[in-house]
RNA sequence: GUCCCCAUCGUCUAGCCAGGCCUAGGACACCACCCUUUCAAGGUGGCGGCACGGGUUCGAAUCCCGUUGGGGACACCA
């Protein structure tokens, strides 16, 4: 029987990192074997749903280098692929339970249940729902219906300790007395996630279940359904969880945390008000009030906390796939390191391609141990990975990055791109490029100028610096060939002939040139900006001096 | 609280299943030095770990038990 596995995503929002790696080691697991990964979108919580969401998780998927066999958008023998367009087979199944009773009706109220939680935790005990003696027959579910009670359809659990097989755990018993009588439709008339789960999984002859270790006390309730349903159990696997550094669960509320941190900081010392920074995240007062002690994270969505961020200049923890890719980070390091997470290919290999990994990608060796998502790992690898691809391949990502975040540089030809990546060798992130070459998309005459840069490097020894450019000037302006490789040859000349050290000149040139201290090789700087360019803003600058202007050199 | 999972450098891990080849290997981080035209990158070296306690065995990082520690799950969310 051929490997079929799945990856099924809630469409709550972007991709987080945790689900990103289990799409992944589904991903690898299924190419490995030579099987078929199914993506199913799971949308039975309809209050949940997030427009537009599925179309963002497909697309981090893509970026990630993950494709799909069967799905939303591509179809397949097995669909539909959203869950909320199979409410008429969970149906079907359902009858199949209560018709051996084997699942009935129950219709208490949420204050009900809640009352009986907190009774048994009083009683130091664990809750299980009460199973009635005789169970409600459909006429009295219906007529407590029309009364306007929530109806559910709860699963009779068998009163014996159920085993698990687990690929990567093994063998582990659940007593019976940790299971109680849990719903398997809701009051909406949609099938819990329990439930939808199991019938598809079935439905769409899945094989093998890797799911995060989180998922482990699902299991006995899944595996309890097939055998009532009479469908194969398919064999799971449960991988290690993906933390923080501190150890936390990794999530989405990390944002959160961190933003709250920093303003409650910038409140304490008075530095802000709480008004203006609701007014920054465009929400009311009382609602951020409320997110910063309550931990109501819903009070603030996503746009309002990053207008807030951007106001507080806070620098959010990069959680989903997407923010990754905006912090600059190629696919192909994200990827390589999310295998690496908690999987190795036994030997001391770590820089590897997709490709690659599926080669030798094995179940048997994917750990058990949760481990912690190390950012500076990340950007090492990120950087190795930056230094080993091909240049096209980097331009592509370079223009992606660009587009992404509306940065100018989308708008340069190919060929631009490619030299301004060269000139950056040694990049850590797209985002340090970007930074490091920003210069060529700023205006000649709408050059910053770093105040310190200016006073360091031009200004100090009595204007050292400006003399420098005042003389290299006219012989720049006379070069006849204006290559990364003629320009390399003068400075050495011109240097040799001043008595200077390349730095005194490449630096007050530099300044010139973008403004601050920070850029390519000299030589690359001049060439990237083009000779009439690079000569206006070497002009500009030592003009600037002659006039005195101040906020200028 | 109950149940479940886990345990090798700060972090990711190799070694464990089939005990000796392990004075425990690699990578990241860190430190030092080198290179240097700024920022990076690069080169060389260093620091650093089998959680603890009992067994089993001639021999344990490897097998067993316990303790401790960490994590997860306990919804009409998925």
């Amino acid at each position: 029987m051929s490997v079929r596995v799945r990856f099924a995503p809630s469409p709550t929002g972007h991709l987080h990192v945790g689900g990103a790696r289990t799409a992944l080691f589904n991903w690898l697991f299924a190419r490995h074997e030579g099987g078929r990964f199914v993506l199913r979108i799971e949308d039975t919580d309809l209050k949940r749903n997030v427009e537009g969401a599925e179309a963002r998780l497909l697309e981090d998927l893509r970026w990630l280098g993950l494709d799909w066999d069967e799905g939303p958008d591509v179809g397949g023998p097995h669909g539909p692929y959203r869950q909320s367009e199979r409410r008429a087979i969970y149906h079907a199944a359902l009858q199949r339970l209560l018709a051996t009773s084997r699942a009935y009706y129950a219709w208490d109220s949420p204050e009900e249940l809640e009352r009986m939680r907190r009774q048994a935790a009083e009683r130091k005990e664990t809750f299980r729902y009460p199973r009635p003696e005789r169970f409600p027959t459909r006429e009295e579910a219906e007529r407590a219906r029309a009364q306007g009670r929530p109806v559910v359809v709860r699963f009779c659990v068998p009163e014996e300790p159920i085993t698990i097989q687990d690929a990567l755990l093994g063998a582990i018993t659940f007593p019976p007395e940790q299971l109680d009588d849990f719903v398997i439709l809701k009051s909406d008339g949609w099938p819990t996630y329990h439930f939808a789960v199991v019938v598809d999984d079935a439905q769409m002859a899945i094989t093998h279940v890797l799911r995060a270790q989180e998922h482990l006390m699902n299991t006995p309730r899944h595996v309890l359904l097939q055998d009532a349903l009479g469908y194969p159990r398919p064999t799971y696997a449960h991988l290690p969880v993906v933390l923080n550094m501190d150890g936390s669960k990794m999530s989405k509320r990390d944002k959160h945390r961190a933003l709250r941190q920093v303003l409650l900081r910038a409140l304490d010392a008075r530095e802000r008000t709480l008004e203006q920074a609701a007014a920054a995240a465009g929400v009311e007062a009382e609602g951020l009030e409320r997110w910063l002690h309550g931990r109501v994270d819903a009070a603030l969505e996503v746009e309002g906390l990053e207008r807030l961020a951007r106001w507080l200049g806070v620098r959010l923890p990069e959680v989903d796939v997407q923010d990754f890719r905006a912090s600059g980070y190629l696919p192909e390091a994200l990827a390589n390191f999310l295998a690496l997470l908690g999987w190795s290919p036994g030997d001391d290999r770590e820089l590897m391609s997709l490709d690659e990994i599926v080669q030798v990608f094995d179940l048997k060796r994917v750990n058990r141990t949760a481990g912690r998502f190390d950012r500076t790992k990340l950007l090492a690898m990120n950087t190795q990975w930056a230094a080993r691809l091909p240049r096209e391949r980097l331009v592509a990502a370079f223009r992606d990055y660009a587009a992404a975040r509306g940065s100018p540089f989308a708008t340069l030809d190919d060929p631009t791109l490619e030299r301004v990546l060269e000139a950056c060798r040694g990049f850590r992130t797209l985002a340090d490029v970007e930074r490091k070459a920003a210069f060529l998309c700023v205006p000649d005459r709408a050059v910053a100028y770093d105040a310190q840069a200016v006073r360091k490097v031009l200004e100090r020894d009595g204007g050292r610096g400006y003399g420098v450019l005042e003389r290299a000037l006219p012989e720049l302006e006379a070069l006849s060939a204006w290559t990364a490789e003629a320009l390399q040859a003068w400075v050495a000349a011109f240097c040799e002939r001043e008595g200077l050290k390349i730095g005194e000149l490449a630096q007050p040139l530099r300044v010139a040139l973008t403004g601050g201290t920070i850029s390519p090789a000299i030589q690359d700087t001049l060439a990237l900006l083009g000779r009439e360019r690079a000569l206006e803003r070497i002009r500009r600058c030592v003009a600037a001096r002659a006039a005195g202007t101040p906020d200028t050199p």
